[in-house]
DNA sequence: GTCTATATTCCGATAGAC
DNA sequence: GTCTATCGGAATATAGAC
């Protein structure tokens, strides 16, 4: 028991603090939007020691876009490579996924966006080993048109509109506050509504 | 014909292709990655005539931002208050919808994207005088479920998922690209196949 | 490891000549 | 109206004391 660190899945260390507020500002306001500043005050630190833990800005911004790409890959492999049936698969995913983005809402806006907006960071340096293999997914979509239990459709367009469902209410939230004339608590309820 | 000068809708004047420049590069980068460098760059002047023309980089945004909002109304607004049947409205919105989008790919991340990230902007000063007035288009649901064409369905869900499965194709695609292993070329394919 | 102070870079904005 | 040059502030990054 003399070991001079215990290091337990869930430690408050100052570098899971600062990775921890970094995660939220950056997720919040996207790579130039993010101040240091902000991060630091959130940790409780200061300025420098950001630069004593995480070598720059744009290190510090990689470490969480990987962790943001580390939590999401698994959901959709869930999707794509479980081998439960079609429907059933279809719903878990549903239910467990507008679980997550509730308490998280701004993480797919921020992935979304800073694909967008520096390719580069996503596509040379923290591109995940392992991609989702669709193919299975294609396989039993077209089994379940065959056998007649479901219609006719490209299963790519069937993912497609199945996420298209599930996140863009969330991301558009605000949008459609304003354009159908809701209150927040409207919208809240609204979305729960939408487990159908 | 002694006009000093011509004011044609299109017109090159320098002003005009300042606010280009500064619409292509604020839908881009949004209000935090716009540089006012790459503004005059791309409009082929320099800096210091950016502030001549708008005073500020702020009051530049605002302009932006009033056009893109006063371009994206009217399309909403054709959905929710012309008297269409219902399906035909669907049908027209989302071939009209499609067509534009398909040009202007980053004005809806825009959108929601600045929205999250500097509510005020949009909510302080440049709000729209006359919303969309969705009330015609819910009574419109209600009689056509009562009629028995459609199966019953909260009529802002139906908006929302109309919203949703035109709208999140195009910003999602570069994610799709990847996740469903496509190019280029097929991307582009399979969202024009999506008028369906 | 953590802080204060400072260097460095970048960017929005202004002054002033033409 | 348009340009060059420069100011001033903000933000990232580093030096160095504790």
């Amino acid at each position: 028991m003399d070991k001079t660190e215990i290091k337990p899945a869930v430690q408050d260390s100052t570098e899971q603090r600062i990775f921890e507020a970094a995660h939220e500002v950056f997720t919040q306001k996207g790579m130039d939007g993010a101040k240091m500043q902000e991060i630091a005050d959130r940790a409780g630190i200061n300025k420098a020691l950001l630069h004593y833990y995480y070598r720059s800005k744009e290190k510090l911004y990689e470490a969480v876009v990987r962790a943001v790409i580390a939590q999401a890959i698994p959901m959709v492999r869930k999707v794509l490579e479980s081998d439960l049936p079609l429907e059933e698969k279809i719903t878990r995913f549903i239910d467990f996924y507008i679980g997550i983005i509730s308490k998280n809402t701004f993480v797919p806006l921020f992935i979304i966006s800073e694909i967008n907006k520096h390719p580069d960071h996503f596509f040379e340096n923290v591109l995940p080993k392992e991609l989702p293999q669709p193919q299975f997914f294609f396989k039993q979509v077209d089994e379940e048109i065959r056998a007649g239990k479901i219609r006719p459709i490209d299963p790519r367009h069937l993912i497609i509109n199945i996420i298209s469902l599930c996140i863009f209410p969330f991301l558009g939230k605000p949008l459609m506050r304003i354009l159908l004339g809701m209150t927040h608590e409207e919208t809240k309820q609204l979305l729960e509504e939408r487990k159908n």
